[in-house]
DNA sequence: AACTCGGGGTT
DNA sequence: AACCCAGAGTT
């Protein structure tokens, strides 16, 4: 007797998975923020973000009357901020229009939602019947499947989608695709899976052919950049000098920083005061902070301002600079 | 299809 | 040091 791959998903959910803040909503909303941020981002970094983001903008109303520093000061440190971005504009969107979209085509034309997020929401909010293709779910397909093709590629998530979208129980498709991305996060995980557990074990050909480590396969991994680079720390009293970003910058344009040597030329920086490393996709920065006196005038080409780190959690300021204010014992 | 996002936890 | 995470936008 041969049940159905979403029954034993069910059955397995049911019996206990982990107590996230945004399971306790049916509210598309908060559903849509947490989509957002989780990303790119695991739950666990997500959840306190969540928390913080929804008591200071309750409701898309709520977001859509925020002023966009506000937005980022409060993603600032979850990285990958045009997603904070395009959540503001799409939010403004649907207040503008007076209604919160009420399903998957809806949702999709939005800025910063695209396959994936459009189909969790559809399904999770409005119980519509789509599958949705994240990372966890193209590994357990690929598993499941014992399919060598590459995720990366169209033909193989196509594939991949598929088969999902015949998994798909249709009466429940919000629960089913938390159920199946739960198996991936904490059963079917990347390395030492634990398949002694799974659900789903009797059906994995992976498991049965002894190949669940060598899948999924992702190709065309680009080698790791090492870029060093020194940020200044310059006080006055108790405050310190921040350079903001530039709007036409293609990294966190209009984000706060602290200044480096090209942009405070007149500037001889001090003996370091330490080091730290910082990673993004595959840059891995080594910054260098290095006190440095106040010149005795600002170069007007850029903006600048004086920041007491007591109020840093008010601004959008760069996860760098909180970085090195907090090695030099000022946050 | 390739490339980028100035994160970050886990192994 | 890899690996990759409830991906999306741009070129």
């Amino acid at each position: 007797m041969k049940r159905r791959v979403s029954a034993l998903l069910a059955q397995w959910y049911d019996r206990g998975h982990r107590d996230l803040p945004w399971r306790r909503t049916a509210d598309p909303y908060p559903i849509w923020v947490s989509e957002i941020m989780l990303q790119q981002t695991r739950a666990a970094a997500v959840v306190p973000y969540y928390e913080r983001f929804l008591d200071r903008f309750p409701t898309v109303d709520a977001l859509a009357r925020a002023a966009e520093a506000d937005v980022l000061a409060l993603w600032s440190g979850l990285g990958y901020y045009s997603r904070a971005r395009n959540l503001l504009a799409a939010g403004r969107q649907i207040a503008a229009r007076g209604s919160f979209p009420r399903d998957y085509v809806e949702l999709r034309q939005l800025p910063g939602i695209g396959d994936y997020t459009a189909a969790a929401v559809a399904s999770i909010a409005f119980g519509e019947p789509r599958a949705v293709l994240d990372g966890n779910v193209l590994r357990v397909v690929a598993r499941m499947e014992n399919d060598p093709g590459d995720i990366g590629a169209s033909a193989t998530r196509d594939r991949f989608r598929a088969v999902a979208e015949s998994w798909l129980d249709r009466r429940a498709s919000g629960p089913f695709n938390q159920a199946l991305m739960e198996l991936g996060a904490t059963v079917c995980m990347p390395r030492r899976p634990l398949c002694p557990e799974c659900p789903l074990r009797a059906r994995c050909r992976a498991l049965a052919n002894g190949t669940v480590a060598q899948l999924p396969v992702k190709l065309g991994r680009i080698p790791p950049e090492r870029i060093e680079a020194v940020l200044l720390l310059i006080r006055r009293d108790r405050r310190i000098l921040l350079r903001q970003r530039a709007l036409s910058e293609p990294r966190m344009p209009g984000f706060w920083d602290l200044p480096s040597p090209e942009h405070l030329p007149a500037v001889r920086p001090g003996a370091p005061a330490g080091q730290f490393r910082h990673t993004i996709t595959h840059h891995r920065y080594i910054f260098t902070v290095s006190p440095a006196p106040a010149p005795a005038r600002l170069p007007t080409a850029a903006p600048f301002r004086w920041l007491d780190p007591r109020d840093a959690a008010t601004i959008p300021l760069s996860t760098t600079a909180r970085k090195a204010l907090r090695l030099a014992g000022l946050l």
